[in-house]
DNA sequence: CATCAACGAGAACATTTTGAGAACAATATG
DNA sequence: CATATTGTTCTCAAAATGTTCTCGTTGATG
């Protein structure tokens, strides 16, 4: 029994709320969590993850879930977003506006790299960072990727075809390094970046 | 049987995808993903794999794809095993070994602004950026902080005592603007950066 | 040139998934 | 008990997604 996206998003509010109140949700609170209007609609999410095993339904009672299961799908993964800096006002004042979730932030299609090495320090992209990539397995000139060489070897470049498309340049954004070129068919693109995070 | 070009590009795609969010993508995603637009052309990839069988396909519900063999680029090279990018692996050799919960990532009092103008941008950041800041009220010198000054404006900078604890300065990382020097008690510190976001 | 297989676009249809809300039952509360 | 709130079960309709087509293009092959 696999869960619908919408189902997966109610687990993981059930969760979020259970863990920051230490009650289950009512399902008109689950409704408007989600962004709906009906409790109905809410109810029969809330069965069919019953039916998939992930809680319980204390039937007729309410506040009446218990969780039974991790969520093996979503984490949480959430900052709160504040108002822009040096915009003027305290960041007290804006608090609360909005968060920041991976996945909504970088798109649906994504997942994150932990990039080694200096080739891309002219583009920003230092040793140690999390690189975010698109899977894509096709790219546009000028895109930076990650490009599997031989079914080998895995490297962020920027992407660039030439030779009528029978060659693949994959060109490091550093001055001290150089321009790597190979047959079309020894590159196969795993992703395209979208986004990176850094840790002081 | 054997596969052609293509479906092999959309094998490798659902595996990546499937091993990364841990549900199939939908044959929309599929397509986008493999640079084309039309949701039947991405089924009939699909339909090709289920009758070569990579795959099986829950008739009719969504993201019901679920795969049956090993990825066939594991089994035939025998990769090195270093995790990070551009140090030898496929990408899905090394899914679901990273990942990133943004709470964990960077420590739990943290929030994030968008930082503005380009004060900071030989410390790599810039206009349009992500600032992930942790909650203080005191910084050590050196430390990137965002202050507020006279309760009014917050700002992100460079943060440094000097004249004994009198007074604080507010170093911009760009040589085109200037250091800011003002009494204590007029700068607040709001927090210090301990991360950063960027999306192309 | 004729044929064929692989491919991409997109229309048309089928099925699943979703949302609203009414009606009623059970529970909570004073 | 009386009332309000919450949970449950329905029906109807719409949206999203999967499925099956046709059509045209391209490149390889005889």
């Amino acid at each position: 029994m696999t869960l619908t996206d919408n189902q997966r998003t109610v687990l993981s509010f059930i969760q979020r709320y259970t863990a920051a109140r230490g009650v289950s949700p009512k399902l008109q609170e689950i409704a408007e969590g989600i962004g709906i209007s009906s409790r109905g609609v809410a109810h029969r999410y809330v069965q069919a993850l019953e039916d998939a095993g992930f809680l319980s339904i204390d039937k007729g009672k309410h506040r009446g879930i218990r969780l039974l299961k991790e969520n093996p799908y979503q984490r949480e993964n959430s900052l709160p977003l504040l108002g822009k800096i040096a915009a003027g006002k305290p960041i007290e004042a804006i608090a609360g506006e909005d968060e920041i979730n991976l996945v909504d932030f970088f798109g649906k299609n994504t997942f994150a790299v932990r990039v080694q090495g200096d080739s891309m320090i002219d583009a920003g992209i230092f040793d140690g960072d999390i690189a975010v990539i698109e899977f894509r397995e096709t790219a546009s000139d000028g895109d930076i990727v990650v490009a599997l060489i031989d079914e080998q070897e895995a490297t962020l470049k920027r992407f660039s075809r030439s030779g009528q498309g029978r060659f693949i340049e994959l060109i490091p954004e550093n001055t001290d390094m150089e321009t790597m070129i190979y047959d079309a068919c020894r590159v196969r693109i795993q992703g395209v970046l979208v986004g990176q995070l850094r840790k002081y």
